[in-house]
DNA sequence: CGGACAGGCGAACGATCGTTCGGTCGGGCG
DNA sequence: CGCCCGACCGAACGATCGTTCGCCTGTCCG
């Protein structure tokens, strides 16, 4: 990185735990991958030194390593974070009974709130290029997330339940997409994220388009 | 990068124009650009080194140097042109006649189009962090881009052609998020553009559904 | 009171980064 | 023919990377 770094949003330090003599910090696990989650989606994974990410906790890069085993650990930890919550919808009830569209509803609606409740560490797995094993592996497992929704769709449109499609594996594809796309954009507090499910799932299962082109909604 | 390379895809080197003694390959530089993108979305930006650059280009790290002036320069080069050809869009003569449906309904169609042609280069463009001045300068100018389709989504939903929605400005990002989501699956020579444009226009403005929820779509 | 220990620090490690430099080579032109 | 110049290369530059090491300090427990 020869490049110089964006402004450094003010207090970026400060963020870390009230740095009080008295009562030790004790930095745990799962707070520092919160943290290394937040700056590798600033900087970007390769970008982000682990100078920026023991900044960004408030302490020095050695000491750092006092609670960290490395910088790919803090990466599987957050992407299995991640992970975990997303494969939780394919476990739930709702997920598995009731017609193929009433399921795949289910999801995306879920899918939605996932991404909200875990928006650093989706995003970073939104995110990755598979550089490392690491990567590759968490890749990997996304892969499979996504095919069980493009078997869902599949299943929904044989059954009649879609609109008739060129092509059902385009529109799982350009579902997921709408759904993850969610992570460049949405930031929590600005919109609740009950009214963000609806909206999401209005557009993609009933479009954006008024319902009646030519004559008004209420004829008359 | 610590990290393990990915099994660097055979023949990657060999993908330059052919090393004859006779005839100099003479490298133009747009094409240097082209090579350089493909590999900047392999492994993302950062983690590419200009070793990697110049041996998907068939020559030395520092003969490369004789055809390009820097890494940033490369990112521009390729930055520039996807952002031209969006822009180019907003000067069509149908960009800006007809109602504020009409126009949308174009730009989207158009901005796939452009997607697809354009597809390393606008990649790139989606994947930036802005950690360069380069990169905040070409986020900049993405963000003007949208916000003109923003502005054409609220006109639409003003004008009641858009279905009631709960707020304009979500449905413009979801509108732009499913539209640039194309870039992390299409691949070109799978699917017909022309088929893809349609596809995306579909699910953005009518949905996935099936038109009639409860009745069959031919009743009898 | 003292020893153990966790938390924190500065300095340094080998590796790799983007970039530069000096030099070789060979075809085209005067 | 002889010169020139663009293409190309190996080697090295300083900077920065992820990681490790030795040491200091304050706290808690026996």
């Amino acid at each position: 990185m020869t490049g110089t770094r964006p402004p450094a949003r003010e207090g970026e330090r400060a963020a870390a735990p009230a740095r009080d003599r008295r009562t030790r910090p004790t930095y745990d696990p799962s707070s520092l991958v919160e943290v290394a989650a937040r700056v590798f989606n600033e900087r970007g994974y390769d970008a982000t030194s682990m100078e920026d990410l023991s900044a960004a906790a408030g302490i020095t890069k050695s000491s750092f390593y006092h609670h960290v085993r490395g910088k790919e650990a803090l990466l599987r930890a957050a992407l299995e974070r991640a992970l975990d919550g997303l494969f939780g919808i394919l476990d739930e009830p709702a997920a598995s009974t009731g017609s193929p569209l009433t399921r795949l509803r289910h999801i995306v609606r879920r899918q939605v709130e996932v991404l909200v409740a875990e928006l650093p560490h989706v995003t970073l797995l939104l995110r990755l290029r598979g550089n490392t094993e690491t990567e590759r592996w968490a890749l990997a497992r996304r892969r499979e997330f996504d095919a069980a929704i493009a078997r869902l769709v599949r299943d929904a449109s044989a059954a009649g339940e879609l609109r008739d499609g060129l092509d059902p594996a385009v529109d799982a594809r350009l579902l997921s997409g709408l759904v993850n796309s969610l992570v460049e954009w949405y930031r929590p507090g600005r919109i609740p994220a009950d009214a963000l499910v609806a909206e999401v799932d209005r557009m993609a299962f009933e479009g954006l388009l008024a319902p009646a082109p030519a004559s008004r909604r209420r004829p008359f």
